[in-house]
DNA sequence: TTTAACTGATGATTTATCTCATTAACCTTC
DNA sequence: GAAGGTTAATGAGATAAATCATCAGTTAAA
């Protein structure tokens, strides 16, 4: 990794990112494989360089909810490491995946010395946090046909930035996404794909009606 | 305001807490007063120094949910001072309230050059995530005891420290805490009163199972 | 290569919760 | 102190979504 592949590390002089770099590790995850699980102990700060990173928690009910998945350049697992000594969520690979590892303490020392760094870190942190805000109102107020489209509506903006692309998951992963079942989650498709939204291949998904995708997510 | 009142401000010199106490101002709201309105800009860093500030958001139906109360000794619309331009949620005064504006640009200089401040931010912010998360997976896998039990122990254990409160919001605004409507609130509320978990006489809520209650809020 | 497990799809049934409607109690203010 | 507004409570009916069950197609394992 070079310093000025990932905007976050711009702020960093040449010094605090040899420091940084030379304290960590890179590992490459295999498909689905666990990179952290909830209620282990939380140590390193870690950082996406390639692949995505599905984030997930498991309810009291052992069901289990996907927050985001999370491509290069972003961090996973923050809010552990910083808020808790225990991971409060689980991170596995989606696809292949490198994961940089950074020393605890080397991290935090280079956070302290580093108002820019530090700085960039708390927006980052706070745009997860409005990420979180947005869907906790999906979740409380949004009816399946809204919950729905907004996957789909994310895999195409966030993820893929097209229309038609392949989604890395089941249909029971994007239902957890959804925050829904595996069944209505497919009942829902089917119902877009007979109402001409969207065409469904398998994995492969075309948005037909960007429009009409867009007012199921905006309006519910 | 003290410097040693509130842990937050511990870690900052005695110059750089002079320079933004006498960059800020203290302004009192009186009960259901805005202290910000979403959609509009964020400004200031806001510090609850007295009395409890209701954080709400409203979605594209109109419809309120509640994330939490923030009492004092913490930040309302950090997420949004630091992640946006534009407020993404309200607050407003629950009872009188003592909120304390900070000047946007001393408060980011004041980060910026003491990492131990910076860090304690972050780790709040951390915080507040971690919340929102459990937050998430209660609305999307909780169901309706589940979820009034979780406010009623909400109230228990964060805000009043007892079993025996009065509740200082309606039941309306206490269905959009749970994320569920007046109608079904109150329903449960009743349930749970004819099953004797708790007592209820009219603001003033008693919890006579503790037990009980903490089964619903965990298992559902 | 046969069996077993997983995935996707769909129907039928049940259940939870919302919506609508009504009433009573309690404030507020004119 | 009467009228209007807000809040709390509850019932009946409508509706959305979960659950349960089945089956076909696919992938993985024995």
């Amino acid at each position: 990794m070079e310093q000025d592949e990932y905007r976050i590390w711009q702020t960093l002089t040449e010094q605090d990112w040899m420091e940084m770099i030379r304290a960590s590790n890179l590992v490459r995850f295999e498909n689905r494989e666990t990179i952290f699980r909830q209620d282990t102990r939380s140590s390193h700060f870690m950082f996406v360089e390639q692949g995505l990173v599905k984030v997930y928690k498991t309810g009291k009910s052992k069901k289990i909810l996907t927050l985001k998945l999370e491509g290069p350049g972003h961090f996973v697992g923050l809010l552990s490491v910083l808020g808790s000594e225990i991971h409060q969520y689980s991170a596995s690979a989606v696809g292949p995946a490198s994961i940089r590892f950074f020393d605890h303490d080397t991290f935090l020392k280079v956070v302290m010395r580093n108002g820019n760094f530090s700085l960039d870190l708390l927006r980052e942190l706070s745009r997860h946090g409005l990420f979180m805000f947005d869907k906790l109102i999906s979740q409380a107020q949004k009816q399946l046909p809204g919950k729905v489209a907004e996957v789909i509506l994310y895999f195409s903006e966030n993820i893929f930035h097209s229309h038609e692309f392949e989604i890395p998951l089941t249909r029971e992963e994007m239902s957890q996404l959804a925050g829904t079942t595996k069944e209505s989650f497919i009942r829902t498709l089917s119902e877009f794909r007979h109402d001409k939204i969207i065409d469904l291949d398998g994995k492969k998904i075309s948005i037909r009606s960007m429009k009409i995708i867009r007012i199921l997510n905006d309006l519910g």
